[in-house]
DNA sequence: ACAACAGTTGAACAATCATTCAATCGTTGA
DNA sequence: TCAACGATTGAATGATTGTTCAACTGTTGT
């Protein structure tokens, strides 16, 4: 039995299954991290922009942040968390890094989120 | 012409005009910041959670706060958030509050992410 | 009317995170 | 070799954010 500071409700008769199905039914707790740490990479303005300049086609750190009208530095941190999430490719050239999109999914959920948005 | 302190790249002869054709074709800035955060809402593994919960079926916030052992507060705090983004809606009955999914955009953001992540 | 409970809310706290700043690495051209 | 530049990095700072706690609202049953 349920002690009372518990958040349960005590509708036990009718939720009581309903919760242990659920229960059963909810996926692994790494997934639901992987998930939720996937869309927090989109969850910020600037590497979003990023990612749009970037789908233009290969591009600079120096042109992205002149594009974007930030430091070099600021656009590198957050290529790095980037290219950490396999989000994006580089590829080294000279003193220059080119980066790219590694992945058509990227371009589907941004346009799934845009559907939703425009509504 | 540029400063030298500037995040300007020298080979200007090369990348300017990529750079203003580009600057050119970014979406508005509100529509990043609309993006970015629409995708804020799924950075957070209680939310994530919270729409798999619901997913499920209409359900009482006591139900989810012990589906997901959390305090029913944590939970109604972040309810709100999913009803101010519009991604759940309410149904009052008595001294319960069943929530439902609002969209069905939202499962199919999650299961393009959840391809992302399986690879 | 009152006690019990589902749910919400605001303030406070701790943790997370994006940007800045300064220093550094690697490459290029003189 | 040396100066200039593209790019990266770590520490520090300020802002954002999720959870806790306590107080509160509204409904139900007695």
């Amino acid at each position: 039995m349920a002690k009372c500071d518990l958040p349960i409700c005590h509708d036990r008769e009718v939720h009581g299954d309903v919760v242990e199905r659920i229960k059963g039914e909810m996926p692994d707790s790494s997934v639901l991290y992987e998930l939720s740490d996937f869309f927090k990479i989109f969850g910020d303005s600037t590497r979003v922009s990023i990612l749009f300049v970037i789908d233009r086609g290969e591009i600079c750190v120096c042109d992205i942040a002149e594009i974007l009208g930030m430091t070099k530095s600021a656009v590198s941190h957050q290529l790095k968390i980037l290219r950490q999430s396999k989000l994006i490719s580089y590829r080294k050239s000279g003193k220059n890094v080119f980066y790219s999109l590694a992945d058509d999914h990227v371009k589907d959920i941004i346009e799934k989120a845009l559907e939703h948005i425009k509504e």
